[in-house]
DNA sequence: ACCACCTGCGAGAGCGCTCTCGTTCGGGTC
DNA sequence: GACCCGAACGAGAGCGCTCTCGCAGGTGGT
């Protein structure tokens, strides 16, 4: 630790204070703070005499002091787990984070990222959270059952998820209709007339995972056809597993006429696995995706997928979480946006009907 | 801005305090404050009761009044420009946050992300950062002679740049070798037997894309090649502009037999080009990039490139960082690190010679 | 001319913590 | 037994700010 006496702040012939600009503008603290605070009751003199002050002494507001005093901090932490924050390929993140602070910018909140590498990380998150760094927290993606969205809510922090939580905890979500939009993908396989569908699921610790296959399922129901557990094979959203299990797939079932990935990456592994065994797509095998991702259109053939709103899922979370810090109760909301089916080459009529 | 009264931490049944912490363990404040900030000088009893009691109460020690009073707040920024953060295809910014968090969770430090989205956001942020909401900041890849990192400087915030700024500013900062690395690529093509050799640079407003044509020119003369205005044309490190500027280049001179790009991204769109021109690589035009990102792999044929440690960058960002918080007056240091050159398919032996 | 009222402002308390300073106390030392 | 010393602890100040409260001075109604 470095010592006192090193200030980090108030280096350099220190930050002055509200004192003193209170004292150069000839004024009370009590005025100059009202100014500051953008607070109505200040003659338009006493304002300007204010401003002049704080320009001369370039005072900025030492935040600690404030958040001690009205417990807020005007900014809001997001965390995104290392592996979920880096995927590349798929600019999830990006649009996440594009729609959050849409909204957060409008109410001069700040974002805050923070990314966990490792458990011990994630340890350390839990009491960065609660010690009143940030006024509310934003999570996506977490694994299995992650406590932490619990834990920080019992501590009274805000919280509001990207993803429905496995188990059914009170905490607040948004998310994609991802049974809704699974069950499309199987509607429109069975409308191009195919018969034998097979799909390469996530991993079922995920909620995505779990809800993709429900849509799956929903789908063949609602078709006639019945569900067949060799017909479904596990990945864990990666490319090398979507072409692993479509090979396992494949053996399976050689005469397989379509499958539905739970997501882009790994339909891209699946088409590499299909190509090698000789079947075209979409004339022998027809494939949709999900997430619509940017690999979708760079596949050969193109990726039918399903679409999800990822901006709009920020934009949300963000609204959510600034509702839950303005009302003093706010139980566990969630919003669950329309996904959309987007056909492309790799599922096109002219295949084999 | 929601209300007062609805305080964002001590909600729920309110957060304890220390004083009551205190009071549980039948001790002082300054006892119980004396085991959070891990004092040496408490009994082995006392300290048992401060941390029973805490664990009963589920305290939390309060940052901001922990803040105000130490000056300092245990986490440092680090400032990302959007375009930068979400470069796909190159996984630049998780290796350096990789980096830079290695070195801040040994010594307890958070780090935080910062991506500012517009200028009005990045106004914001100076606000932010010298309000006292860090200790210190990193900074990587600012466009241009960004102001930023002055400002805050002057205001006696530490800052650590990643990559050199442009102009001669105080800051301290690292960067990898850019001019020993593109002169390295030229010695190798000139190793080859190469004579007429081309470079698409990067946006020359970017030290890095400065120092890159720098130790472009630098190679050619050491070789007794002399430099040539129109065997050079600015790309800005994306692959649309690798490919146009070397349509260009070849529309000049029809007869280069080699190319140096500034980045491996602009270097796959100029395989492309080449591919399309009937260039056979590296038979007849021999190819060289920079970043040695995942792409380079990834190309046909795979690309020989200039390889830059980032996560060591990332590291020594850090080390700089808290060397700096550590010492009153630590002056504007700089730290350049060692860039290898990769050979691959695209420049490889057996062109021509 | 009086009172009620509103606006603008200052005094002062206090947010939860750390740190300095002084006091207490147990155990050597002579 | 008197003295000293260091270890353990408590009292209290104060970090920089916001907000409540009360007071002065001006305005308007009667």
């Amino acid at each position: 630790m470095y010592k006192r006496g090193v200030r980090a702040l108030p280096q350099n012939g220190a930050n002055p204070t509200l004192e003193e600009v209170a004292k150069v503008a000839g004024v009370s603290r009590a005025t100059a703070s009202r100014v500051f605070t953008a607070s109505p009751r200040v003659s338009a003199k006493a304002r300007r005499a204010v401003e002049r002050a704080a320009e001369k002494l370039r005072y900025v507001p030492n935040r600690a002091a404030r958040t001690l005093v009205t417990g807020r901090t005007d900014s809001v932490g997001l965390v995104i787990p290392e592996p979920t924050a880096f995927l590349f390929g798929d600019p999830f993140f990006p649009r996440l984070v594009r729609g959050i602070s849409e909204v957060l910018s409008r109410r001069l909140l700040q974002l805050v990222l923070l990314i966990p590498q490792s458990a011990q990380d994630e340890a350390r998150l839990e009491g960065y959270l609660s010690a009143g760094h940030v006024d509310g927290v934003l999570m996506v993606s977490l694994h299995g059952n992650d406590p932490l969205p619990e834990r920080l809510l019992q501590r009274g922090t805000r919280v509001v998820l990207g993803g429905r939580p496995s188990g059914n905890s009170p905490v607040t979500y948004v998310d994609v209709d991802n049974v809704g939009g699974a069950r499309a993908a199987v509607e429109h396989l069975v409308g191009l007339g195919r018969k034998k569908i097979a799909t390469v699921t996530g991993p079922l610790d995920m909620a995505a995972g779990v809800d993709r296959l429900q849509g799956f399922h929903d789908g063949l129901r609602q078709a006639g056809l019945r569900a067949d557990a060799s017909l479904e094979h596990a990945g864990d959203f990666g490319q090398e597993s979507g072409a692993k299990a479509m090979k396992v797939l494949l053996d399976r079932h050689p005469d397989l006429d379509a499958v539905f990935c739970a997501s882009d990456v790994m339909a891209a592994g699946a088409l590499d696995t299909l190509r090698r065994h000789k079947r075209r797509v979409p004339e022998d095998v027809a494939v949709v995706g999900f997430d619509d991702s940017t690999i979708a259109t760079s596949t050969a053939p193109s990726l039918s997928s399903v679409r999800q709103p990822i901006e709009e899922m920020g934009r949300e979370m963000a609204r959510l979480l600034l509702a839950g810090l303005d009302s003093p109760a706010s139980g566990g909301k969630r919003v669950i946006l329309a996904t959309e089916l987007i056909v492309r080459a790799s599922s096109f009529k002219g295949g084999r009907e």
